[in-house]
DNA sequence: CTGAAAGCGCTTACAG
DNA sequence: CTGAAAGCGCTTACAG
């Protein structure tokens, strides 16, 4: 019970390897009698092909790499629910690979591509510039599909499933703008991330835009270090409303002010740019920006899907919807 | 560039493939002077294996299917943040595989099989008992090696990763009865989690060994639906304090206590059994029994190599210890 | 230490 | 509609 091979279910069934091959991959090819009589000794031995064999033979792996920078951040992990969710229905496997700073990116793409996957899902949004160009050569040069995932690259024409980051930045600025806010700051992370850099464009813009000089703040996204800084930043500045690239460090800001004097929403206003359980479970609740998450890793893997099978492409950069949930902050 | 085979590079470098396939696998069987021909030349081409062929020919994939349920929670992306580390290091893939309850767990279970991974880790903690049982049977039938982690499944002798949840359970709540507190409540979720079942039992022992009689509810993960009813409950009942399965849920229940005119910890202490951000960003902050999921992933890792390179293993129960996180709650 | 050859378990033209 | 045979890109005894 170990191993049924295709041989086994050949013989039991009194045909050819070929016609069992058949019955799985053509099976519209095979009389119907034949495909049934294969089919019954298929399930009865509880045969499965070898999805190695099944991978050299046709070079098709069924399989699709997610590359990332880290698995363990609520971002990726929500964007992976909805790349399983749709891998499975489409019957394709799952590879994960992970890309650590420290090491050779060429050499790691080049041990991605030998995985021999048939796409890959590329959710790395903390690579530089040209080494995010590097890995999109690599791939484009193996022929391997390929589709941004939550990531945004305009020096390529890449395929891509996102959120426009700047605009929904831009909006809700303009929003506390014309709420009579000025002093309104952007929290952003020391750590890279391309798509904060698109946030900041659009917060950038609608405060220029305006006539006010941009107010950046950068911070970790480590909830003791970023309350000590906070606390020093209050002292030192005026700041009528705050715009965070995460929920978790707006959460944080909040308590901080909060322990020092200021009210959530009357002095200060705060805003978060993803919408996770963090906004529901601070208080006040965090007014976001809602960013679908789970829908964008959903529709990426489908989108990659017809790009493995070959099949037309209306549009290959899809921005998803965003809404502004408004909460007591 | 796109593919480049074995023989291209024995081709290249004038030896027979058999030569190139030793210098990567066995390469002290090679004379040295060979050796670093073939290597020159290996790198010069930026030849990777194909690792779908060379896992047909050597019956080894190096690659290990990781099987869950849900991909999204934060406690399976720590998990797999500490996996995929090792996994790396001992330069396996990982595969990740769901089940979802809809549908036939036998069924998938071949198709993960059939996959021909070298190992599993097994993650699910949301499956019935006997659904439990044939699942580990599948796996050991067709020989492959399993470790259980950050699961536990008594019913039968499996290698296994986790805390000892009964116990930590148990500690916390003897430590709340010593402090005084006779109203402990226990809340877990409407859901089934293995291993919530352990932490329930540590709970009720503790309170039946102090004459008490144990207290459960059962709740929501999600934070509306749970507030709803937290408040409700705590019209009708009595309560000291509050011990949750999971950190947000702990939470919620802080702010619904707080907003009814409770204080936290004074009128109610409030635990949590997991210590994740959570925890951290709430007011009061929550004190909790630190459960170091990142390790758990990271130990049923390494413990999974030994048994797939049949190396001698001296224990093949492995409970990590956790501490108590006083804080404020 | 090295090469020729068989084989891993499939798929897929090619005949018939 | 079905079977015999080649081939996918490797590994691994077996000779030498």
């Amino acid at each position: 019970m170990t191993n049924t091979t295709i041989y086994d279910v050949a013989g039991a069934a009194k045909v050819s390897l070929a016609t069992v091959s058949r019955v799985m991959n053509n099976p519209e090819k095979v009389n119907p009698e034949t495909r049934e009589k294969v089919l019954k000794v298929i399930k009865e031995l509880g045969y499965h092909p070898n999805a190695i064999a099944r991978g050299l033979a046709s070079r098709k792996s069924t399989t699709v790499g997610v590359v990332m920078a880290d698995v363990s951040r609520a971002a990726t992990a929500a964007l992976l629910g909805g790349i399983t969710d749709i891998a499975k229905k489409y019957d394709y496997a799952i590879k994960l690979f992970t890309m650590d700073p420290e090491e050779d990116i060429k050499e790691n793409m080049r041990k991605i591509v030998a995985e021999q996957v048939d796409g890959i899902l590329l959710l790395n949004d903390e690579l530089e510039l040209d080494d995010m160009g590097m890995v999109i050569d690599l791939i484009q040069d193996a022929q391997i599909p390929l589709v941004l995932c939550n990531t945004i690259y305009n020096e390529k024409d890449v395929p891509t499933v996102a959120i426009d980051y700047t605009k929904a930045t831009y909006d809700i600025t303009k929003k506390l703008l014309e709420e009579g806010k000025r002093e309104i700051y952007f929290a952003s992370t020391y750590h890279k991330y391309s798509i904060n850099a698109f946030k900041a464009e659009g917060y950038k813009n609608a405060m220029i835009e305006a006539g006010h000089e941009p107010l950046l703040i950068k911070t970790s996204g480590d909830v003791s270090q970023n309350s000590v800084q906070f606390k020093e930043f209050l002292k030192d500045n005026k700041i009528e409303a705050l715009i965070s690239v995460r929920d978790s460090i707006a959460v944080s800001f909040i308590n901080v002010a909060t322990e020092n004097g200021y009210k959530v929403p009357d002095d200060i206003k705060v805003v978060g740019l993803q919408n996770t359980k963090y906004a529901l479970l601070s208080r006040p609740q965090l007014t976001c920006v809602d960013t679908p998450v789970y829908d964008i890793g959903a529709v990426s893997m489908r989108l990659l899907t017809k790009y493995m099978t070959h099949k037309e492409v209306s549009d290959d950069k899809v921005f998803l919807p965003y809404r502004i949930v408004e909460r007591q902050s």
